[in-house]
Formats: C-alpha cells, sequence, structure tokens
DNA sequence: GTGGTCTAGACCACC
DNA sequence: GTGGTCTAGACCACG
C-alpha cells in the first residue's frame, strides 16, 4: 500500500504536499484501516528518496487532521474511524468551498446555472 | 469593465496571476476593444490593493503576449482583435477547469457524485 | 505587544509551543487585533534569538488554527474574528476534554463530586 | 488492585511516567499492602498492553525510591507502610494539578470562571 | 524584502 | 529502534 506512494518530482507540487495527498487517500478510501502501523520516518523517507523532515511534515499534516496518531518510541498509526461525524463535516466544509469557487468562475464569465450543472456532469463522468 | 477584476481571498494563485487571466479573458473575450487605454498602473494597483509591481508585471506578461502596447508617456491600450469563438472556448475551458479542480477535492474525501451534484445545486442556489 | 514575547528556557517546553501560546493569548485576548501585520519570520527569529524555522512553525500551527494569514511576499497577519462560530466550538471541545481529564484523576482517586467542585474554585480564585 | 492502572490514550505523559504514578500511588495510599507480590514484569507488560522495558523501569525507579524490592528469582514485592494523612495529601495533589491544568487551557481560550464551572458540572454528570 | 519548501544533520526522550 | 525538537542554511516564487 504504502509503497505505492510515488514522488512525481515532474510537478509544480511540493514533495510533502504529493505524499500527503496520496497518503491521505490510502487512509480514507479504507486501504490503510484504523490500527494500522505506518513505516517510520526513517522507512518511508528512504523509501521516497526525500528527506526525513519532508516525511515528518506529512505524518503531522496527517496528525493535525486526525488520521495519524503518533506514538513516540513506537511508531505513526492510522487512526481513521470513516464515520467520525468531525472528518465528515470538515470534508463537507472544503468540498462546498470549492464548489463555490468553481461557481464563482462561471458566474464570472456569465454561464447559466444549467451549463455549470452540464459541466458538472461531465467532469464526474470523465472520472479522474 | 476593468472594475470587474477581484483578486480571491486565497486560492494558492499568485496575485499577479490572478489578475493577468482576469484581464487576459476580459481583452480576449472583446469587453475590453481594441483602442481602449487601461488604466494606468497606479490606479490598477489602488483599485486592486496590491503592489504596483504585481500590476506592473501583469500588463507586461500581456504585452509581451501581444495583447497590450504601452505608449510612452501616454499609457497602455488594449492590441486585440477579439474573436467570439475563441472567447467562448477559453471561458468554457477555464470553467471546466475549475470545476475538475472541485470534483477532484469531492473524490478526495470519497464523496459520491449524487452528493457533489447536491452540493452545486445549494451553491448555485445560494447566489454570492 | 509582540515584543513582550519571551523564551524561558528553563522550561521543558519546547521552544516553539512557548511562543506559540504567548502569541495566541496575544491574539485571542484581542491585544493584537484583526488585520494587524506581524513581525517576518526573520525579525521574530532574530528578537528571540531562536531559528527561523521554529518561528515558521509558529505561524504555521496558528494559521492552522485560522488565528493568522500569510500573504507571500508580503507578510503575516493577524485573522481573527473573536465571535467567530468555529473557534469558539474548537476551543469548547479542547477545554471539555481537558476537564474530562481532571474528573477521570478525580474518580480515580474517589474524589466526591463536591470535592472536586471546591477544589476548581480554589484553582480559579488562585488565578493563574 | 494494580488492574486498575490504565494508560490513558495520549495526554502526553510518557507511558512509564503514568505508570509509575498510578502504582506508587496505590502503594502510598496503603491499598497495595506491605510484603505483598506484585505481577510480574511480564504478567504487568501484558495487563497494560506495553513494553517490558517501560515496566521494567517503573519497577526500577520505585526500587530506588525503596518502595519495592526485588527477590532475586521470586518476584518484586511491596516494601512500604502507609500513612494516611500523607496519603489523602498526595491524591490532593495530583487533583490540584489536573484540576490546574485544565482551568489553564479555559484561560487560554478566554473562558469565563462561570462557564468553566458550568463545563465540570457537564462533564461530572456524565459519570466516565 | 516577504513567505514556502526542502535538506542534512543533530540531540533528546521514550520504548 | 521510534517519534519530537531544533538548527543552519539553501533555493524558490512573490511583491
Amino acid at each position: 500500500m504504502v509503497e505505492d506512494i510515488q514522488i512525481t518530482s515532474y510537478s509544480n507540487e511540493p514533495i510533502y504536499i504529493q505524499v500527503r495527498e496520496q497518503l491521505r487517500h490510502l487512509i480514507m478510501s479504507g486501504r490503510l484501516v484504523h490500527g494500522l502501523q505506518l513505516p517510520s520516518l526513517r522507512e518511508l523517507a528512504d523509501q521516497l528518496c526525500c528527506s526525513l523532515i519532508t516525511v515528518r511534515r506529512v505524518y503531522l499534516d496527517l496528525e493535525h487532521e486526525g488520521l495519524l496518531t503518533p506514538k513516540k518510541g513506537v511508531g505513526t498509526f492510522v487512526c481513521y474511524e470513516p464515520n467520525a461525524e468531525e472528518a465528515r463535516q470538515r470534508s463537507e466544509k472544503m468540498l462546498y468551498n470549492a464548489f463555490r469557487e468553481a461557481a464563482q468562475v462561471g458566474r464570472r464569465y456569465q454561464f447559466s446555472v444549467e451549463e455549470m450543472k452540464v459541466i458538472l456532469e461531465t467532469v464526474l463522468a470523465d472520472g479522474v
């Protein structure tokens, strides 16, 4: 699982964001289950060929989101309950903001509500 | 027209890009007609509450693209004959990108297609 | 205001936490008002005689809490609306957890509810 | 008795300190009487789901304080004649500290004395 | 000048 | 071994 994470260094996205988002996705999609121990900071840094500090930052961000929990001297563990109300709210808020921004662009360029819905359908149908 | 340009509070897009893209769109869509004099650097900087340097950079970029032409001691002028179809395509492309980003956020947090549609409806119904 | 922050290096508390809590308090108590520009990373690092990275971490934490907002190339600004419902909820949750822990200790040692209330009163009356 | 010891999920206090203080309290309050044989390192480690090394450290610390005495090849024994008043004071001190910490959180987030009292009541009413 | 990212390495406490 | 903290310095994009 974690082995699938890779850094595509031809993106403008900072390394730590690339890794964080991939790891977040592995967790939230349930492929890394609650309680699972993640590779240590050093292991993951070696695997990704990046600095220990960069991995540390990824883990820290996900801790703050409540997705990971570290145990000193032991390791870092997945800590994600898919049904957590709080996590749900947080996600929903971010999603609303994303759509609000998109809608703002649409209005700025005078697209109609119907046109925007069609575009969303197309985009959703495209998959990634 | 130029008054419609706005800097969105924080979308991670650099200010100069936000302004440049909006200005470019105003020009290419024909809303700022060929030969029109743009506000001075100072005026636009004041209006947008951003640095003079930022506006300078925007004008410079668009000059390099041939969309603007400066006249020493006089001002900067629009220098582009729009093409309706092209303008439409440009708008649409920007809108698609906006929705693609929003949809990506939705997928990241495991929202279903239906949920995203509902959220879009809500956002659109909210107006602003 | 910010000049009042100091590191008491004889505490076991990490520097970044000491600074963060002091800065947080200055903001939440309203002494650093909304919109105010904070000293730059480098200035504060010099003032506190600590690493730039340490200050960076403080600012970052407070950004995540929504108390600060950075503007690239410009500076970091206070961003705290005392009435923000969200901030209130966040605080309240942390406070509940703190009291829950204290109450747990009380129960473990078989103190009565009344005794615990008295102790809280005493502690509150003591001020800091 | 020893079964009452528990490791609280994450209070930033190292595990070995949590266990040590609870065990010390059980001894000094007289609930674990002089001469009683404690569980073996292995047993206690299993019960607490923590490392054997951690338990070893706890026993060692308390041996150094003269509260425990090991007999080679036999086990570890309580070695302390309690003093009721002292035990009471110890408990009270721990409880005060717990409440002092909670109150500090409350002050940090600008909660009033009254609000904190209400929260305590709620927490106490909730039971566990 | 500003903040944003990243590195390489250090030392610590803990398990 | 683990994570937690901190440093000194680098380079970048931005204003």
